[in-house]
DNA sequence: AATAAAGTTTAGGCAAACCTAAAAAATATA
DNA sequence: TATATTTTTTAGGTTTGCCTAAACTTTATT
């Protein structure tokens, strides 16, 4: 598989995760910072080997085979985020661009050794669960910030926008994996949310509370 | 930097120091298992860069820059091999083809981290220096266990050859960095050795002798 | 229902790296 | 030195993954 493959196949997996249902040239390509026809074509390689499900007009869809494919590879990506985390001290912002390069070297030893040097991580450091060797995952219940209520608490387990400006403004609050999270209330003119961390209290915009992730 | 450039990069380096003067394309493309047409196109190319110099039928040279990138590529490579040994237990002759893949990792905080995380190694496990960041070397008195005479006495300290069949055959022969190699004696008819390591003697084919680097 | 807007696909190109086959240059041999 | 051999280059293709522009579908609006 080539390195254009994969990085299809992962997004659409995670778009398609995210909303529920095919996914379109148009949001993929977007997604992948390419034309939608560029999007159209690779579709159609990908349909034609078996990974994914496509029809035009219609969207695309992983079929099993192709799942199985995109979830080794998140695997591949997540196990060495928790690396470059745990052993060379990267911070949550600089993780993403190198395990995004890293994620497609060819390597079953590689990558098997590198979980057992890791003592075999449940999750990455953004609190995303690793799928297993065979592309198992384990399902969270997860839930955004947004979605709780005034009162509600939660314990910060992942993100969803991993661009590094987001990142970096969470390093700024001190917000990071574990941090409990506490709603102290919701303004509706513009869907911000007061909130407790730690000992302090600050508002979060929209923005941040749809792209937090919590445990209850 | 592609990465196609980088291997031609790389392979124009090994080759120079081998031979010491410029070299041919057709050289070049056998050892990167190509075509002599594909070798004249990337050197051209290369040329205009400003990497090597180039005259057609002349042969190449790196010149100063391209030299630089050569040895930070050769600076990751090595790393990554002494990660892959020391860290994920890795054997001699599976390091090759994985590190050839990481090389190609494309941070500077990356290759700093691990060089970091690995203690600062001056060599990798096959025994040749580490670059520094800048792309600085410690040469070497190496020789070739074929270069000296009966009697004379070696410390295994590397290979030419990292073939995995020839890195298996050090292996099944216990022949390991460090090891001490003694000449016992020389066949004329076949440029064999009989070689006296630890304590037992075994017999090295011209080809065996010819690849395995000592210190004196 | 007709038209406008948005989304998608097709057609034709481009650059990088490779290839083969033929031409040209350099080297070796008779 | 002339010829044969080897090496190198040139010319013209191929594949992958991207692009733009135009054509075509689908969906939304009037």
């Amino acid at each position: 598989m080539t390195l254009s493959e994969e990085n299809y196949l992962k997004s659409i997996y995670s778009l398609q995760r995210e909303h529920g249902k095919g996914v379109s040239t148009n949001v993929l390509s977007k997604y992948l910072g390419a034309k939608p026809a560029s999007a159209t074509e690779m579709i159609k390689k990908l349909d034609e080997k078996g990974l994914v499900r496509y029809q035009p007009y219609q969207g695309v869809l992983l079929n099993e085979s192709g799942e199985i494919s995109a979830l080794k590879i998140i695997r591949k990506h997540r196990l060495w985020e928790t690396f470059l985390a745990q052993k060379l001290d990267f911070s949550w912002d600089e993780i993403h661009d190198v395990a995004e390069q890293l994620e497609h070297i060819k390597s079953d030893k590689l990558i098997h050794e590198l979980d057992r040097f890791l003592g075999y991580p449940k999750h990455d450091p953004h609190g995303d669960p690793i799928p297993d060797e065979h592309g198992h995952v384990v399902k969270m219940e997860k839930k955004r910030v947004s979605q709780l209520q005034p009162g509600d608490t939660g314990t910060c387990i992942g993100v969803n926008d991993t661009s590094s400006s987001f990142l970096q403004f969470l390093e700024q609050q001190n917000i990071i994996l574990g941090s409990v999270i506490q709603i102290i209330n919701f303004q509706d003119f513009d869907k911000s949310m007061t909130v407790r961390i730690e000992d302090r209290e600050l508002i979060l915009s929209q923005i941040a509370t749809e792209n937090i992730y919590v445990r209850i």
